[in-house]
RNA sequence: GGAGGGGUUCCAGAGCGGUCAAAUGGGGCGGGCUGUAAACCCGUUGACUUCGGUCUUCGAAAGUUCGAAUCUUUCCCCCUCCA
Protein backbone atom coordinates (compact mmCIF):
# COMPACT_ATOMS: atom_id res chain seq x y z
CA UNK A 1 0.00 0.00 0.00
CA UNK A 2 1.26 3.05 -0.73
CA UNK A 3 2.39 5.75 2.08
CA UNK A 4 -0.50 8.41 2.15
CA UNK A 5 2.16 11.00 2.13
CA UNK A 6 4.00 10.47 -1.20
CA UNK A 7 0.89 10.20 -2.47
CA UNK A 8 -0.05 12.36 -5.12
CA UNK A 9 -1.92 15.24 -4.70
CA UNK A 10 -4.59 14.63 -7.01
CA UNK A 11 -5.01 11.32 -6.16
CA UNK A 12 -4.98 12.18 -2.59
CA UNK A 13 -7.28 14.88 -3.27
CA UNK A 14 -9.52 12.16 -5.14
CA UNK A 15 -9.36 10.13 -2.38
CA UNK A 16 -10.42 12.54 0.52
CA UNK A 17 -13.63 13.38 -1.58
CA UNK A 18 -14.44 9.99 -1.75
CA UNK A 19 -14.23 9.92 -5.52
CA UNK A 20 -11.84 7.18 -5.33
CA UNK A 21 -13.26 3.07 -5.77
CA UNK A 22 -11.33 1.30 -7.92
CA UNK A 23 -7.29 1.78 -9.54
CA UNK A 24 -5.79 -0.60 -11.58
CA UNK A 25 -2.42 0.30 -10.02
CA UNK A 26 -2.82 2.83 -7.51
CA UNK A 27 1.19 2.58 -7.38
CA UNK A 28 2.37 3.40 -10.52
CA UNK A 29 -0.36 6.11 -11.49
CA UNK A 30 0.83 7.93 -8.16
CA UNK A 31 4.21 8.24 -9.75
CA UNK A 32 2.92 9.09 -12.86
CA UNK A 33 1.40 11.77 -12.28
CA UNK A 34 3.84 13.17 -9.49
CA UNK A 35 6.00 13.31 -12.93
CA UNK A 36 4.01 14.89 -15.03
CA UNK A 37 0.77 16.10 -16.86
CA UNK A 38 -0.86 13.61 -18.16
CA UNK A 39 -4.15 13.70 -20.20
CA UNK A 40 -7.46 11.35 -18.93
CA UNK A 41 -10.86 10.69 -20.48
CA UNK A 42 -14.22 9.96 -19.78
CA UNK A 43 -16.96 9.08 -21.64
CA UNK A 44 -20.39 10.02 -21.81
CA UNK A 45 -23.46 9.01 -23.41
CA UNK A 46 -25.16 10.57 -25.75
CA UNK A 47 -28.89 8.93 -24.84
CA UNK A 48 -30.62 11.84 -23.44
CA UNK A 49 -30.84 15.59 -24.53
CA UNK A 50 -28.98 16.75 -21.58
CA UNK A 51 -27.05 15.50 -18.42
CA UNK A 52 -28.46 15.28 -14.85
CA UNK A 53 -26.89 15.22 -11.97
CA UNK A 54 -25.89 11.67 -12.09
CA UNK A 55 -23.16 12.51 -14.57
CA UNK A 56 -22.11 15.38 -12.17
CA UNK A 57 -19.57 13.29 -9.72
CA UNK A 58 -17.97 12.39 -12.95
CA UNK A 59 -17.50 16.10 -14.07
CA UNK A 60 -16.37 16.70 -11.16
CA UNK A 61 -13.30 14.04 -11.43
CA UNK A 62 -12.50 16.64 -14.39
CA UNK A 63 -12.46 19.86 -12.66
CA UNK A 64 -10.52 18.16 -10.39
CA UNK A 65 -8.07 16.70 -12.63
CA UNK A 66 -7.49 20.44 -14.37
CA UNK A 67 -7.06 22.15 -10.93
CA UNK A 68 -3.99 19.48 -10.46
CA UNK A 69 -2.30 20.32 -14.10
CA UNK A 70 -3.78 17.64 -15.95
CA UNK A 71 -5.99 17.67 -19.12
CA UNK A 72 -9.31 16.27 -19.26
CA UNK A 73 -10.72 14.62 -22.39
CA UNK A 74 -14.24 14.42 -22.94
CA UNK A 75 -15.47 11.58 -25.30
CA UNK A 76 -18.87 11.68 -26.33
CA UNK A 77 -20.05 8.87 -26.61
CA UNK A 78 -21.69 9.20 -30.33
CA UNK A 79 -20.62 6.15 -32.09
CA UNK A 80 -21.50 3.88 -28.79
CA UNK A 81 -24.63 5.03 -28.29
CA UNK A 82 -25.72 3.59 -31.12
CA UNK A 83 -24.86 0.52 -29.93
CA UNK A 84 -26.09 0.55 -26.39
CA UNK A 85 -24.02 -0.01 -22.83
CA UNK A 86 -25.41 -3.41 -21.36
CA UNK A 87 -24.06 -2.23 -18.14
CA UNK A 88 -26.58 -2.07 -14.97
CA UNK A 89 -29.23 -2.54 -17.77
CA UNK A 90 -32.09 -5.53 -17.86
CA UNK A 91 -33.04 -4.34 -21.09
CA UNK A 92 -31.83 -3.19 -24.58
CA UNK A 93 -32.53 0.51 -24.78
CA UNK A 94 -33.95 1.63 -27.74
CA UNK A 95 -31.79 2.82 -30.21
CA UNK A 96 -31.41 6.61 -31.12
CA UNK A 97 -31.79 7.97 -33.81
CA UNK A 98 -28.32 9.86 -35.66
CA UNK A 99 -30.03 13.32 -35.60
CA UNK A 100 -30.83 12.81 -31.91
CA UNK A 101 -27.81 11.63 -30.76
CA UNK A 102 -26.07 14.30 -32.74
CA UNK A 103 -28.59 16.93 -30.79
CA UNK A 104 -28.04 15.14 -27.71
CA UNK A 105 -24.18 15.51 -28.19
CA UNK A 106 -24.03 19.28 -29.28
CA UNK A 107 -25.88 20.07 -26.03
CA UNK A 108 -23.84 18.22 -23.83
CA UNK A 109 -20.65 19.52 -24.89
CA UNK A 110 -22.79 22.76 -23.97
CA UNK A 111 -22.82 21.47 -20.38
CA UNK A 112 -19.72 20.55 -19.96
CA UNK A 113 -18.20 23.37 -21.15
CA UNK A 114 -19.52 24.97 -18.49
CA UNK A 115 -17.79 23.20 -15.92
CA UNK A 116 -14.24 22.31 -17.50
CA UNK A 117 -13.82 26.23 -18.95
CA UNK A 118 -10.12 27.25 -18.68
CA UNK A 119 -8.10 29.75 -20.16
CA UNK A 120 -4.55 27.19 -19.64
CA UNK A 121 -3.65 26.03 -22.91
CA UNK A 122 -2.52 22.79 -20.84
CA UNK A 123 -5.86 22.20 -18.83
CA UNK A 124 -8.24 22.86 -21.48
CA UNK A 125 -10.45 20.26 -22.43
CA UNK A 126 -10.46 18.42 -25.29
CA UNK A 127 -13.54 16.97 -27.05
CA UNK A 128 -13.62 13.99 -29.12
CA UNK A 129 -16.39 11.83 -30.50
CA UNK A 130 -16.10 8.38 -30.96
CA UNK A 131 -18.13 8.29 -34.29
CA UNK A 132 -15.15 9.44 -35.74
CA UNK A 133 -13.22 6.57 -35.84
CA UNK A 134 -16.00 3.98 -35.20
CA UNK A 135 -17.94 4.50 -38.36
CA UNK A 136 -14.57 4.15 -39.78
CA UNK A 137 -14.11 0.59 -38.63
CA UNK A 138 -13.82 -2.17 -41.35
CA UNK A 139 -15.21 -5.97 -40.03
CA UNK A 140 -12.91 -8.25 -40.86
CA UNK A 141 -9.69 -6.14 -39.98
CA UNK A 142 -11.33 -5.10 -36.83
CA UNK A 143 -11.72 -8.31 -35.72
CA UNK A 144 -8.20 -9.40 -36.59
CA UNK A 145 -6.14 -6.72 -35.12
CA UNK A 146 -9.03 -5.92 -32.18
CA UNK A 147 -11.09 -9.15 -31.73
CA UNK A 148 -7.96 -11.05 -31.53
CA UNK A 149 -6.99 -10.26 -27.89
CA UNK A 150 -10.46 -10.50 -26.59
CA UNK A 151 -11.29 -13.69 -25.05
CA UNK A 152 -15.15 -14.88 -24.97
CA UNK A 153 -14.10 -16.64 -21.74
CA UNK A 154 -13.21 -13.81 -20.53
CA UNK A 155 -16.01 -11.38 -21.62
CA UNK A 156 -18.75 -13.88 -20.00
CA UNK A 157 -17.11 -13.40 -17.03
CA UNK A 158 -17.83 -9.66 -16.61
CA UNK A 159 -20.96 -8.64 -14.67
CA UNK A 160 -22.63 -6.63 -17.54
CA UNK A 161 -22.83 -9.77 -19.80
CA UNK A 162 -22.95 -11.97 -16.75
CA UNK A 163 -25.97 -10.37 -15.17
CA UNK A 164 -27.64 -10.62 -18.09
CA UNK A 165 -27.21 -14.25 -18.81
CA UNK A 166 -27.86 -15.04 -15.14
CA UNK A 167 -30.98 -13.52 -15.19
CA UNK A 168 -32.13 -14.94 -18.33
CA UNK A 169 -32.18 -12.06 -20.35
CA UNK A 170 -31.29 -11.78 -23.95
CA UNK A 171 -28.02 -10.14 -24.56
CA UNK A 172 -28.12 -9.13 -28.25
CA UNK A 173 -24.55 -9.49 -30.08
CA UNK A 174 -24.32 -6.02 -31.02
CA UNK A 175 -24.55 -4.77 -27.17
CA UNK A 176 -21.84 -7.68 -26.28
CA UNK A 177 -19.75 -5.57 -28.94
CA UNK A 178 -20.03 -2.91 -26.58
CA UNK A 179 -17.36 -2.93 -24.53
CA UNK A 180 -14.90 -3.99 -27.14
CA UNK A 181 -15.82 -0.83 -28.32
CA UNK A 182 -15.14 0.88 -25.69
CA UNK A 183 -11.47 -0.54 -25.24
CA UNK A 184 -10.55 0.38 -28.33
CA UNK A 185 -11.93 4.24 -27.59
CA UNK A 186 -9.25 3.72 -24.95
CA UNK A 187 -6.55 2.35 -27.46
CA UNK A 188 -7.15 5.10 -29.81
CA UNK A 189 -7.02 8.05 -27.64
CA UNK A 190 -4.14 6.32 -26.04
CA UNK A 191 -2.63 6.19 -29.57
CA UNK A 192 -3.69 9.51 -31.44
CA UNK A 193 -3.86 11.99 -27.95
CA UNK A 194 -1.39 9.98 -25.53
CA UNK A 195 -3.99 9.60 -22.93
CA UNK A 196 -3.38 7.08 -20.08
CA UNK A 197 -6.06 7.31 -17.64
CA UNK A 198 -9.33 6.48 -18.01
CA UNK A 199 -12.23 7.43 -15.36
CA UNK A 200 -15.44 6.29 -14.86
CA UNK A 201 -18.46 5.37 -12.46
CA UNK A 202 -17.82 1.79 -10.89
CA UNK A 203 -20.06 0.05 -13.43
CA UNK A 204 -17.63 0.98 -16.29
CA UNK A 205 -14.55 -0.92 -14.32
CA UNK A 206 -14.73 -4.19 -16.57
CA UNK A 207 -14.96 -1.66 -19.76
CA UNK A 208 -12.29 -0.07 -18.41
CA UNK A 209 -10.20 -2.65 -17.40
CA UNK A 210 -10.60 -3.99 -20.84
CA UNK A 211 -9.39 -0.48 -22.27
CA UNK A 212 -6.15 -1.11 -20.44
CA UNK A 213 -5.74 -4.74 -21.36
CA UNK A 214 -6.09 -4.05 -24.64
CA UNK A 215 -3.52 -0.89 -24.99
CA UNK A 216 -0.85 -3.19 -22.85
CA UNK A 217 -1.54 -6.08 -25.79
CA UNK A 218 -2.12 -4.23 -28.84
CA UNK A 219 0.75 -1.32 -27.71
CA UNK A 220 2.42 -2.47 -25.44
CA UNK A 221 1.80 0.16 -23.20
CA UNK A 222 0.88 1.01 -19.31
CA UNK A 223 -2.54 2.86 -18.90
CA UNK A 224 -4.71 3.04 -16.24
CA UNK A 225 -8.15 2.83 -15.31
CA UNK A 226 -9.82 4.49 -12.38
CA UNK A 227 -13.52 4.58 -10.90
CA UNK A 228 -15.57 6.30 -8.60
CA UNK A 229 -18.34 5.03 -6.39
CA UNK A 230 -22.07 4.80 -7.31
CA UNK A 231 -23.71 7.34 -5.20
CA UNK A 232 -26.88 6.56 -3.66
CA UNK A 233 -28.95 8.84 -1.93
CA UNK A 234 -28.75 8.59 2.04
CA UNK A 235 -32.90 7.33 1.12
CA UNK A 236 -31.64 4.62 -1.16
CA UNK A 237 -32.31 5.99 -4.17
CA UNK A 238 -30.25 6.74 -6.97
CA UNK A 239 -28.90 10.37 -7.06
CA UNK A 240 -30.80 12.23 -9.83
CA UNK A 241 -33.98 12.04 -9.97
CA UNK A 242 -36.46 13.33 -8.12
CA UNK A 243 -40.36 14.42 -7.88
CA UNK A 244 -40.77 15.85 -11.37
CA UNK A 245 -37.74 13.23 -12.89
CA UNK A 246 -34.53 14.03 -13.62
CA UNK A 247 -32.42 16.91 -12.24
CA UNK A 248 -30.98 18.39 -14.70
CA UNK A 249 -28.18 20.29 -15.52
CA UNK A 250 -29.84 22.23 -18.52
CA UNK A 251 -31.74 25.28 -17.44
CA UNK A 252 -34.25 24.73 -20.74
CA UNK A 253 -35.22 21.58 -18.24
CA UNK A 254 -34.57 22.81 -14.45
CA UNK A 255 -34.76 26.29 -13.98
CA UNK A 256 -31.54 27.70 -11.60
CA UNK A 257 -33.98 28.22 -8.99
CA UNK A 258 -35.74 24.40 -9.12
CA UNK A 259 -31.32 23.29 -9.16
CA UNK A 260 -30.77 25.35 -5.89
CA UNK A 261 -33.66 24.35 -4.46
CA UNK A 262 -32.66 20.52 -5.11
CA UNK A 263 -29.47 20.85 -3.22
CA UNK A 264 -30.78 23.33 -0.77
CA UNK A 265 -33.34 19.66 -0.11
CA UNK A 266 -30.82 17.39 0.48
CA UNK A 267 -30.87 14.80 3.06
CA UNK A 268 -29.48 15.65 6.41
CA UNK A 269 -26.65 12.98 5.97
CA UNK A 270 -25.69 13.26 2.47
CA UNK A 271 -24.90 16.99 3.39
CA UNK A 272 -21.42 16.83 4.07
CA UNK A 273 -20.77 14.35 1.74
CA UNK A 274 -22.24 16.38 -1.33
CA UNK A 275 -20.15 19.25 0.03
CA UNK A 276 -16.79 17.07 -0.85
CA UNK A 277 -18.12 15.99 -4.16
CA UNK A 278 -19.76 18.85 -5.75
CA UNK A 279 -18.13 22.09 -4.32
CA UNK A 280 -14.36 23.33 -5.55
CA UNK A 281 -14.20 23.80 -1.22
CA UNK A 282 -10.93 22.39 0.06
CA UNK A 283 -11.30 19.18 1.98
CA UNK A 284 -9.69 21.17 5.37
CA UNK A 285 -12.38 24.39 5.00
CA UNK A 286 -15.59 21.40 4.82
CA UNK A 287 -13.63 19.90 8.15
CA UNK A 288 -13.95 23.05 9.71
CA UNK A 289 -17.57 23.74 9.16
CA UNK A 290 -18.52 20.40 9.50
CA UNK A 291 -20.35 20.98 12.45
CA UNK A 292 -22.22 24.12 11.36
CA UNK A 293 -25.76 24.68 11.54
CA UNK A 294 -26.80 22.10 8.73
CA UNK A 295 -29.11 24.66 7.33
CA UNK A 296 -26.77 26.71 6.36
CA UNK A 297 -24.76 23.99 4.81
CA UNK A 298 -27.60 23.13 2.65
CA UNK A 299 -27.64 26.79 1.49
CA UNK A 300 -24.07 26.93 1.18
CA UNK A 301 -24.09 23.28 -0.78
CA UNK A 302 -26.96 24.62 -3.09
CA UNK A 303 -25.01 28.32 -3.51
CA UNK A 304 -21.94 26.86 -4.66
CA UNK A 305 -23.47 23.86 -6.76
CA UNK A 306 -25.36 26.28 -8.56
CA UNK A 307 -23.24 29.09 -9.18
CA UNK A 308 -20.96 26.76 -11.13
CA UNK A 309 -23.56 25.71 -13.28
CA UNK A 310 -25.68 28.76 -13.81
CA UNK A 311 -23.37 31.17 -12.41
CA UNK A 312 -23.36 33.47 -9.53
CA UNK A 313 -26.51 35.87 -10.44
CA UNK A 314 -28.90 33.24 -10.83
CA UNK A 315 -27.37 31.81 -7.77
CA UNK A 316 -27.89 34.98 -5.82
CA UNK A 317 -31.31 35.24 -7.19
CA UNK A 318 -32.27 31.63 -6.78
CA UNK A 319 -31.01 32.09 -2.74
CA UNK A 320 -32.99 35.60 -2.17
CA UNK A 321 -36.30 33.88 -3.81
CA UNK A 322 -35.53 30.98 -1.50
CA UNK A 323 -35.32 33.43 1.88
CA UNK A 324 -38.09 35.79 0.92
CA UNK A 325 -40.37 32.66 -0.07
CA UNK A 326 -39.35 30.68 2.95
CA UNK A 327 -38.01 32.54 5.98
CA UNK A 328 -40.09 35.40 5.30
CA UNK A 329 -42.91 33.86 3.90
CA UNK A 330 -42.89 37.64 2.03
CA UNK A 331 -44.37 37.64 -1.92
CA UNK A 332 -40.99 37.16 -3.68
CA UNK A 333 -40.43 40.12 -5.52
CA UNK A 334 -38.29 37.93 -7.61
CA UNK A 335 -40.22 35.10 -7.80
CA UNK A 336 -41.30 33.28 -11.20
CA UNK A 337 -44.33 35.91 -12.52
CA UNK A 338 -46.66 35.47 -15.40
CA UNK A 339 -49.15 38.61 -16.83
CA UNK A 340 -52.64 38.58 -16.68
CA UNK A 341 -54.88 40.95 -18.16
CA UNK A 342 -57.88 42.75 -16.44
CA UNK A 343 -60.31 42.01 -19.56
CA UNK A 344 -59.89 38.46 -17.98
CA UNK A 345 -62.52 39.21 -14.93
CA UNK A 346 -65.34 40.42 -17.22
CA UNK A 347 -66.08 36.83 -17.35
CA UNK A 348 -66.46 34.81 -14.42
CA UNK A 349 -63.44 33.52 -13.45
CA UNK A 350 -62.82 31.14 -10.47
CA UNK A 351 -59.81 30.54 -8.42
CA UNK A 352 -59.27 26.94 -10.55
CA UNK A 353 -59.00 28.74 -13.76
CA UNK A 354 -56.23 31.16 -12.43
CA UNK A 355 -54.50 28.33 -11.57
CA UNK A 356 -54.51 26.79 -14.91
CA UNK A 357 -53.41 30.23 -15.87
CA UNK A 358 -50.69 30.04 -13.58
CA UNK A 359 -49.57 26.56 -15.31
CA UNK A 360 -48.76 25.49 -11.82
CA UNK A 361 -51.38 22.78 -12.62
CA UNK A 362 -52.91 21.46 -15.39
CA UNK A 363 -55.58 18.86 -14.62
CA UNK A 364 -58.55 20.63 -12.97
CA UNK A 365 -59.46 17.45 -11.80
CA UNK A 366 -55.99 17.32 -9.49
CA UNK A 367 -56.39 21.55 -8.50
CA UNK A 368 -59.95 20.57 -7.14
CA UNK A 369 -57.89 17.83 -5.21
CA UNK A 370 -55.76 20.39 -4.03
CA UNK A 371 -58.41 22.62 -2.32
CA UNK A 372 -60.06 20.03 -0.73
CA UNK A 373 -56.64 19.33 0.68
CA UNK A 374 -55.87 22.95 1.82
CA UNK A 375 -53.06 23.27 -0.26
CA UNK A 376 -53.72 26.29 -2.37
CA UNK A 377 -53.25 29.77 -0.87
CA UNK A 378 -53.63 33.48 -2.25
CA UNK A 379 -51.33 36.13 -0.53
CA UNK A 380 -50.85 33.47 2.25
CA UNK A 381 -54.41 33.36 2.72
CA UNK A 382 -56.06 29.42 2.15
CA UNK A 383 -58.61 28.68 -0.14
CA UNK A 384 -61.21 26.72 1.07
CA UNK A 385 -64.07 27.36 -1.94
CA UNK A 386 -62.99 25.82 -5.27
CA UNK A 387 -65.86 28.07 -6.60
CA UNK A 388 -63.95 31.39 -5.53
CA UNK A 389 -64.18 34.10 -7.89
CA UNK A 390 -61.54 35.75 -8.52
CA UNK A 391 -61.17 39.99 -8.81
CA UNK A 392 -59.09 42.86 -8.89
CA UNK A 393 -60.00 43.07 -5.36
CA UNK A 394 -56.96 39.96 -4.77
CA UNK A 395 -54.48 41.73 -5.84
CA UNK A 396 -52.51 44.24 -4.34
CA UNK A 397 -50.14 46.59 -5.75
CA UNK A 398 -51.00 44.93 -8.92
CA UNK A 399 -50.32 41.33 -8.29
CA UNK A 400 -50.77 38.16 -6.03
CA UNK A 401 -49.34 34.90 -4.69
CA UNK A 402 -50.19 32.11 -5.39
CA UNK A 403 -49.17 28.83 -3.41
CA UNK A 404 -49.61 25.37 -4.04
CA UNK A 405 -47.94 23.32 -1.05
CA UNK A 406 -44.89 24.72 0.35
CA UNK A 407 -43.01 24.87 -2.44
CA UNK A 408 -44.63 26.19 -5.47
CA UNK A 409 -45.27 29.32 -5.51
CA UNK A 410 -45.74 32.29 -8.94
CA UNK A 411 -46.39 35.93 -8.92
CA UNK A 412 -49.42 36.83 -10.92
CA UNK A 413 -49.20 40.55 -12.38
CA UNK A 414 -52.25 42.81 -13.63
CA UNK A 415 -51.96 44.16 -17.04
C1' G B 1 -39.19 -24.38 -37.28
C1' G B 2 -42.01 -26.67 -32.77
C1' A B 3 -44.20 -26.06 -27.52
C1' G B 4 -45.76 -22.90 -23.83
C1' G B 5 -46.21 -18.01 -20.86
C1' G B 6 -47.44 -13.02 -21.15
C1' G B 7 -48.79 -7.60 -22.58
C1' U B 8 -53.53 -4.02 -16.82
C1' U B 9 -53.82 2.83 -14.72
C1' C B 10 -46.23 6.38 -13.03
C1' C B 11 -43.71 1.43 -11.63
C1' A B 12 -44.30 -3.48 -9.64
C1' G B 13 -48.41 -6.52 -9.54
C1' A B 14 -53.81 -8.56 -8.49
C1' G B 15 -58.31 -9.07 -11.17
C1' C B 16 -60.24 -13.38 -15.42
C1' G B 17 -68.41 -11.77 -17.60
C1' G B 18 -71.74 -7.33 -13.94
C1' U B 19 -70.53 -5.08 -7.03
C1' C B 20 -63.98 -2.40 -11.80
C1' A B 21 -61.72 3.91 -12.80
C1' A B 22 -59.87 -1.54 -11.48
C1' A B 23 -57.04 -4.87 -4.92
C1' U B 24 -52.16 -4.34 -2.70
C1' G B 25 -47.22 -2.33 -2.42
C1' G B 26 -43.79 1.40 -4.15
C1' G B 27 -43.40 6.19 -5.97
C1' G B 28 -45.75 11.04 -6.54
C1' C B 29 -48.78 14.90 -4.67
C1' G B 30 -51.23 17.38 -0.43
C1' G B 31 -51.95 17.92 4.98
C1' G B 32 -49.96 17.26 10.18
C1' C B 33 -45.31 17.25 13.12
C1' U B 34 -40.57 20.03 12.01
C1' G B 35 -35.71 22.75 10.12
C1' U B 36 -37.75 23.94 2.80
C1' A B 37 -34.30 17.51 6.61
C1' A B 38 -35.27 12.43 8.18
C1' A B 39 -38.72 9.28 10.58
C1' C B 40 -43.78 8.91 11.62
C1' C B 41 -49.24 9.75 11.07
C1' C B 42 -53.44 11.14 7.79
C1' G B 43 -55.58 12.10 2.99
C1' U B 44 -55.12 11.62 -2.21
C1' U B 45 -53.38 9.58 -6.93
C1' G B 46 -57.69 8.97 -15.32
C1' A B 47 -60.38 13.47 -17.29
C1' C B 48 -64.55 16.76 -16.98
C1' U B 49 -68.48 18.16 -13.67
C1' U B 50 -74.13 22.47 -12.37
C1' C B 51 -71.01 17.27 -7.29
C1' G B 52 -76.51 14.28 -9.45
C1' G B 53 -73.26 12.28 -12.64
C1' U B 54 -70.80 12.18 -17.58
C1' C B 55 -66.78 10.71 -20.72
C1' U B 56 -62.12 8.00 -21.91
C1' U B 57 -58.80 3.81 -20.12
C1' C B 58 -56.71 -2.67 -19.07
C1' G B 59 -51.16 -4.15 -26.47
C1' A B 60 -54.40 -3.08 -31.57
C1' A B 61 -58.73 -4.05 -34.43
C1' A B 62 -63.20 -6.68 -35.07
C1' G B 63 -66.97 -9.76 -32.74
C1' U B 64 -70.30 -12.52 -28.85
C1' U B 65 -73.43 -10.41 -24.89
C1' C B 66 -78.51 -6.51 -21.83
C1' G B 67 -73.34 -5.96 -20.00
C1' A B 68 -66.16 -7.32 -21.41
C1' A B 69 -59.87 -5.70 -18.42
C1' U B 70 -62.29 -10.46 -18.16
C1' C B 71 -65.15 -14.80 -23.66
C1' U B 72 -64.07 -15.51 -29.42
C1' U B 73 -61.19 -14.24 -33.96
C1' U B 74 -57.26 -11.77 -36.38
C1' C B 75 -52.98 -8.81 -35.89
C1' C B 76 -48.65 -6.54 -33.29
C1' C B 77 -45.00 -6.96 -29.45
C1' C B 78 -42.23 -9.41 -25.34
C1' C B 79 -40.41 -13.77 -22.70
C1' U B 80 -39.23 -19.05 -21.69
C1' C B 81 -38.25 -23.98 -23.29
C1' C B 82 -37.12 -27.54 -27.32
C1' A B 83 -34.78 -28.11 -32.40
Amino acid sequence: MLNYKHMNKFLKEFKDRGFFYQCTNENELSDLLNKKSIKAYIGFDCTAESLHVGSLLQIMCLRLLQYHGHQPIVLLGGGTTRIGDPSGKDKTRKILSEKEINKNSKNIKKILNKYLVSNNKKTKPIFVDNYKWLKKLNYISFLRDIGKHFTINKMLTFDSVKNRLEREQSLSYMEFNYMILQAFDFLELNKKQNCVLQIGGSDQWGNIVNGVELIKRYSEKVSFGLTTPLITLASGAKMGKSADGAIWLDEKFLSAYDYWQFWRNTDDRDVIRFLKFFTDLKIDKIKNIENNNINDLKILLANEATEMLHGKRKTLESEKIAKETFAENSSGSNLPSIEIKKDIFKKNFYIIDLIIISKLEVSKSEIRRLIKGNAIKINNNLITDEKLRISEDFFNEGYLKLSIGKKRHIKIELT
